[in-house]
DNA sequence: ATGGTGGGGAACCCA
């Protein structure tokens, strides 16, 4: 089984990479965020002529997430219990019997802004839905844009990133309680070596510079790690004409 | 300390 995740920022912009993507790539599970869309005018034809199922929950400018897969993705949720929210940031579907959690993290702005204090109370309430999930499904894969670079070998510049948003202790220790759930971030199950990231900055620069983060992950349960086979981030489609700032990232199981 | 670029949508918000 191969399961992937990409913020795509638009998909109405990136909706031509997201299928030369598929084509090559075939994965059984594509989570997206920032589709940045209303469902009513979600490409749902051209997804399916792909060959994919898909799901989805959008709005009007921001956010939005959606699981594409070769499946149909089955007992569909959207909103948590005490997170009352507008933002179209969760999806969890079960997809042949994996149940996916696809997330768009919030960003958080600063360290000592409100969207700050937003993105922590956020991942609390999320990291309870996800242990819920856990005692509701036995094979469970957390993945998506988690806005936060695990540790300092996911960072470009840890000096100049210290402490900074997407960097902070608070926002790993966080990312930490959902692992302590018991998931390992299947991309340093297979690989510990610095220097590989998934999003760079469009200012600056930062792509050619390689300037770059590792902030999209895909996480899976103890036992699913296990059939790991591969975990990468494939940057080709940052190479791509009018990019997302994301690129893919993929975890093959033998599952 | 600031601002750079890109998407959305039509003046700024968000990243």
């Amino acid at each position: 089984m191969k399961i992937a995740s990409w913020n795509v920022n638009s998909l109405k912009v990136r909706l031509d990479h997201v299928l030369q993507w598929l084509d090559t790539a075939q994965p059984d599970v594509l989570a997206l965020q920032e589709t940045k869309m209303t469902d009513d005018v979600f490409p749902l034809e051209a997804i399916r002529q792909a060959g994919y199922q898909v799901v989805f929950s959008g709005q009007k400018t921001y956010n939005g997430v959606a699981i594409l897969a070769k499946s149909q993705p089955e007992d569909v949720i959207t909103d948590i219990p005490d997170l009352d929210d507008p933002q179209r940031r969760i999806l969890a579907a079960t997809v042949d019997d994996v149940r996916i959690i696809d997330l768009y993290v919030v960003n958080g702005s600063a360290p000592g802004t409100e969207k700050f204090a937003y993105k922590l109370d956020w991942l609390n309430k999320v990291t309870a839905f996800i242990e819920q999930q856990k005692t509701e499904y036995e094979d469970v894969v957390v993945l998506g844009d988690f806005n936060i670079a695990p540790d300092d070998r996911d960072v470009h510049d840890p000096v100049k990133w210290h402490e900074k948003i997407l960097c902070t202790t608070e926002e790993r220790q966080a990312l930490n309680r959902i692992l302590d759930l018991g998931f390992q971030d299947s991309f340093r199950y297979l690989h510990d070596e610095d220097g590989f990231f998934s999003w760079w900055d469009y200012r600056m620069n930062g792509f050619a510079r390689g300037l770059g983060l590792r902030i999209d992950l895909i996480l899976s349960t103890d036992e699913m790690s296990e059939a790991i086979t591969a975990s990468y981030i494939d940057v080709e489609p940052r190479k791509w004409e009018r990019p997302s700032d994301h690129t893919p990232v993929v975890t093959e199981f033998d599952w």
